[in-house]
DNA sequence: ATAGATGCAAAGAGTTTGCATAGGT
DNA sequence: ACCTATGCAAACTCTTTGCATCTAT
């Protein structure tokens, strides 16, 4: 099994406290706070595991890096804001999608991706919003 | 402006005449057959040089490698082979997406992806598709 | 003749792996 | 004590860029 050091709490914590889905730079940033120096290799392993025992999913978003957040917010999808380029989670899903494949085709899962300029952004706010640090949480979960 | 040239007469054919999104080293493969040497960088210059002319769109599929198609096919979504990992087209779409995201972000525009086995994979033909040189084409259009 | 395109090789970004050391059990 | 995790650096993959040469206009 797999051992439980100060590295993988912090990247875990970083991954729960964060509203969104992070990138592993964005959670090599955010764990050094907790845990300098840790390195980037340790940020991939951990995730890799994370991914393995079904605590953490790899959300992969047409157009932005790969990026993760924790399993247990149960299904939704993703808005991505095209000025800021993070990565939103959204509520709610469609159904029907089933019907877009042809008939002998085996639908197992789906994924909706929606694209446009989150509230921060329109607000006039984009630039400083661009340059953060990205401590700021902006979960979209009420 | 841009030169016509052999190389990139040929490499606009292959996406033709694939009835499916096609990655950059899908491209060079059957592009060598017309055009026998050609540089991995020539397919992506030309690439980019299509996507600048809106000659071709790039489709960036969750979890699989980024790849490309004519732009003229219209407003449609993809599927993707667990199996083989081929990309198809699917024709339609769903509505309501809009709602999914919060009435301050503004939505421009959305990605639908279905993941699943294609009938070729279903059919058990899997194994052999998936060490396939891909020359067949597996278009969904009608 | 000139500007753009090509092929190669080198340079970058992102991710993975080998290895010696440190740390959890 | 044993086995796993860490940090560093090297290796790898995918994509981009520099440069000399070639080619379309």
């Amino acid at each position: 099994m797999s051992y439980s050091t100060r590295q993988r709490e912090v990247i875990l914590n970083v991954l729960r406290q964060a509203g969104r889905p992070l990138t592993p730079q964005d959670i090599r940033q955010q764990a050094s706070q907790d845990s300098a120096g840790i390195g980037l290799a340790t940020v991939y392993r951990a995730l890799k595991t994370f991914i393995a025992e079904e605590v953490i999913v790899p959300v992969e978003i047409p157009g932005a890096s790969p990026c993760y957040e924790p399993a247990d917010r149960g299904h939704h999808h993703h808005f991505i804001c095209q000025q800021c380029q993070r990565v939103f989670d959204l509520t709610g899903c469609v159904h029907g999608l089933e019907a877009l494949a042809p008939q002998d085709f085996c639908v197992q899962r789906h994924e909706i991706v929606l694209y446009g300029v989150c509230a921060c952004c329109t607000e006039g706010r984009g630039s400083e919003v661009e340059a953060s640090t990205d401590q700021d949480l902006h979960s979209l979960h009420k």
